[in-house]
DNA sequence: AAGACACGCAACCGCAAACAA
DNA sequence: ATTGTTTGCGGTTGCGTGTCT
């Protein structure tokens, strides 16, 4: 809905490259093309296609609109939070944070971030206050100076502000494959987090009971017991399921308005 | 009704990293 | 080790559409 179809190839451009918007002939080429050859190069797909397409656009194509996985719904409000939560621990690394974010494309979350995210917290930020260096939260991890505000502005900006950092509460173990041994009754480490993280990661992509299981370790328990945090790179998990899970998000409010800034754990 | 403006989003561009020859 | 090609990423642009005046 943006650009003319083609610019490029009016004229004498026969075998010029087309630019602009896709037509939905040449949708169906490349999707038909790469879902039953794949894709080896994908200058090559382009040429097996028989579009006159760089190889550069037809990725680019594949990627953000494509992709069958690709969710059609709008950014939800809980994908918003993790998008703001994400960009502050990880900077403007769209690619990282929509690798967390399944069915989200980098470009939609760049695109989402830039059109209203920023946008409102560069308004919250205008609108609060001007001088209180004091209470400035901490830089974004990469750039965006401009849009460093004070914490009731993100809170304000941001429906419920999300920490950079997950508490990890020491917790007695809640289901571990049902086994006893170590895991059944004992306080969690950091260490351990990480590894049943790691692999629970396939099944929590499908939020089966093993998955939330092993979220539920690290979400149960309150703010009092909280002995460590993690970051989202660290957890590897959806952030959305996890704040999905029972309590988590009350004890990351209890704790991000407690007498300790999350910030300053980065 | 019409022009101006703002917004949202698809797609392009340039660069750097990864890879192959 | 060098050079060329491909891929992936982030920033930016351009235009259709909706809203305001």
């Amino acid at each position: 809905m943006v650009r003319k179809p083609s610019s490029v190839d009016a004229g004498t451009g026969e075998n010029k490259e087309r630019k602009g918007l896709w037509s939905p002939d040449e949708d169906e080429r490349l999707f038909t093309q790469i879902t039953r050859h794949g894709v080896s190069t994908w200058s090559s797909v382009a040429q097996l296609a028989g579009l006159r397409r760089s190889g550069k656009s037809c990725r680019l194509r594949w990627m953000n609109y494509l992709r069958p996985d690709l969710k059609k719904e709008p950014i939800s409000k809980r994908e918003e939070e993790t998008i703001i939560s994400l960009q502050q621990s990880l900077g403007n690394r769209w690619s990282t944070i929509a690798a967390r974010m399944p069915g989200r494309t980098d470009n939609e979350i760049k695109n989402y971030w830039n059109s209203r995210i920023r946008k409102r917290l560069n308004a919250a930020a205008k609108a609060g206050r001007v001088g209180d260096s004091a209470e400035k939260p901490s830089a974004p991890a990469t750039g965006e100076k401009e849009e460093s505000m004070d914490n009731a502005d993100a809170a304000a900006a941001a429906p419920l502000p999300i920490p950079a950092r997950f508490p990890v509460f020491a917790c007695q173990l809640l289901v571990d494959g049902g086994g006893g041994g170590d895991q059944s009754t004992t306080t969690t480490t950091t260490e351990q987090q990480n590894s049943w993280s790691e692999e629970s990661e396939a099944s929590v992509g499908d939020g089966s009971e093993d998955a939330r299981h092993h979220c539920a370790v690290i979400a149960a328990g309150d703010s009092n017991m909280i002995h460590d945090f993690l970051t989202f790179d660290e957890l590897d998990y959806q952030a959305e399921l996890l704040m999905d899970m029972p309590g988590v998000m009350d004890a990351w409010e209890s704790e991000l308005y407690s007498s300790n800034s999350m910030g300053s754990l980065n």
